[in-house]
RNA sequence: GGCGAUGUGGCCGAGUGGUCAGGCAAGGGUCUGCAAAACCCUCUACAGCGGUUCGAUUCCGCUCGUCGCCUCCA
């Protein structure tokens, strides 16, 4: 009955047992604001918000920070194109990002803490590992961390310092360094920085933080200097994460986290995204027909549901046939809980539908509590929906208690999936005029006029209102993108 | 070169040492005025080659393929 997750410190699966009883200290490394997000990236932050629905899910408090870098090497060169203050480059990405969590259903963490407003956290932590001699000073003023000084380095990355390949990347005479894996803790001003610069600490010189400082001094701001979970993609585990350990440990003598989660990243028709390829998507391209391939407007809850069809650990390819697929599997889900909702028959709840009721939310939760493995408790939810899909067929009527019920069950696993199921349950109104239609169709229908009753049902079709007859009267359901 | 993943039926995608994942698509059927929806059936999968085992898709080895990280990319 606990809860497992696969902690990349110890590459196993480890149960889960929070610092304090019932709270959840939980770091999610967040967007660098030079851009808009892609799909890539909207992975590591749907799975990092089914980790904090699934934590709530199971009565756990949570308290997530999301870090904004705001300040960062692209951003600057950004800055420095475009002639204007940092802030005004990427205050429109920030704006853009909330707006993309909300399309996406993504919950918001208790914190969005900003770089830009924690330097002087950074500066302190730096200025403990100065004092400590495990910072250096290099010609140009710029500060790096000696990983050589920490002997646990490596340790979450699996990495030996010895095998890191020097000048892999980046030309290893572009740095100052004393060995090309020290990684900048405050980089000295140049003229590239134009006016990116903080000159308030005089004992560090004119410059600016480097990207790793960050996430240590904003975490200790918010949760404390142990805390219980971070999470990231998975090319967050080196360096960024390794470094992350390196320089705050030593700062405060503590664990720095207890489990590391990183998610897989997304592949676009089997290759990395890139811009080259065009295979390239924000989730803006795949809500404007003009901005992607397929031509279509897609409803940003069918990416939700692709995203969670795959286990957040393994590598997922993006296609649009996949895309179609999830669509129509949540529809699918939809329409079945349409059904529920008409059952008339009798008010007590049958036994049988109750047990399996039941059986799903334990699967369900079962299934989640393994390392949150959606596709097993997604099937979950299909199996209820055949089995109940048939009984219905079976005796025509489920009758309203049980039919509810399973749509309780259902909704109420959705406070994990986050599917909008309850929302999209809302059916958009008819038009009179197309209430009256339905009304007409009927009238023809029972006249056995049904030349007209077909002429009727394919004008509403046209309309993006597609009819049903079932045993119970007329439905409809109505397709919004062709309204 | 170092470290590490991974290869499942038309497509996507879980999982397990010995009945079943699941979704989407396709074909057939039931139902229906016709549709639609739903249900039933079918398409009998686990890269290849060895090994361990009474038995392997699941464990081990090798081969082949794909992919990731190795300094600021989720």
């Amino acid at each position: 009955m606990s809860i497992r997750f696969f902690n990349t410190m110890t590459r196993s699966l480890q149960e889960f047992r929070p610092l304090e009883p019932g709270r959840v200290g939980l770091y999610t490394c967040g967007p660098t604001v030079y851009d808009y997000a892609h799909i890539g990236n909207f992975r590591t932050y749907v799975f990092e918000d089914l980790l904090r629905r699934h934590l709530r899910f199971r009565g756990y408090e949570v308290l997530q920070v999301m870090n904004i870098t705001d300040v960062e090497d692209k951003i600057i060169r950004k800055t420095r194109m475009e002639g204007r203050p940092m802030s005004e480059v990427t205050a429109p990405y920030i704006e853009a990002f909330f707006q993309d969590l909300d399309c996406l259903n993504i919950q918001r963490a208790e914190h969005y803490p900003r770089a830009t407003e924690h330097v002087d956290g950074m500066v302190e932590l730096i200025r403990s590992l100065l004092a400590q001699g495990l910072a250096y000073r290099s010609e140009d003023g710029s500060i790096y961390f000696d990983i050589s000084k920490f002997p646990e380095y490596g340790r979450l990355a699996h990495i030996q310092v010895e095998d890191l390949r020097s000048g892999a990347r980046v030309a290893q005479d572009e740095y100052d360094k004393e060995r090309a894996a020290d990684f900048a803790l405050w980089k000295a001003w140049d003229e590239g920085d134009g006016e990116v610069f903080w000159d308030r600490y005089p004992d560090l010189g004119k410059g600016r933080p480097g990207w790793h400082i960050e996430c240590s001094a904003m975490s200790i701001r918010y949760l404390g200097n142990h805390f219980d979970i971070h999470t990231g993609g998975v090319d967050n585990i080196f360096p960024h994460h390794q470094n992350e350990i390196a320089q705050t440990e030593p700062c405060t003598g503590e664990t720095f986290v207890n489990y590391w989660l990183h998610s897989e990243h997304l592949q676009v028709e089997s290759q990395k995204m890139s811009k080259k390829l065009g295979n390239f998507f924000t989730l803006r391209d795949l809500l404007d027909p003009q901005a992607n391939p397929s031509g279509r407007a897609w409803d940003p809850m069918a990416v939700r549901y692709l995203l969670l069809g795959t286990h957040y650990r393994s590598r997922l390819d993006f296609t649009f046939k996949g895309l179609q697929a999830a669509m129509e599997t949540r529809q699918g889900l939809l329409d079945f809980l349409r059904r529920c909702r008409m059952q008339q028959g009798t008010e007590s709840l049958d036994s049988e539908v109750a047990e399996e009721i039941e059986a799903t939310r334990a699967a369900f939760v079962a299934a989640m509590d393994e390392d949150l493995n959606t596709p097993e408790a997604l099937a979950a939810l299909h199996a209820l929906r055949r089995e109940i899909h048939r009984r219905i067929d079976e005796r025509t009527d489920l009758g309203r208690a049980s039919g509810q019920a399973v749509v309780d069950l259902v909704l109420d696993l959705d406070r994990v999936l986050g599917l909008r199921l309850e929302e999209a349950l809302e059916e958009p109104e008819l038009l009179p005029e197309e209430t009256a239609m339905i009304d007409e169709r009927q009238a023809a229908r029972k006249a056995r006029d049904f030349a007209r009753a077909d002429r009727l049902r394919d004008e509403l079709e046209a309309r993006g209102i597609r009819l049903e007859d079932t045993p119970q009267g007329v439905t409809w359901k109505i397709d919004p993108s062709r309204r």
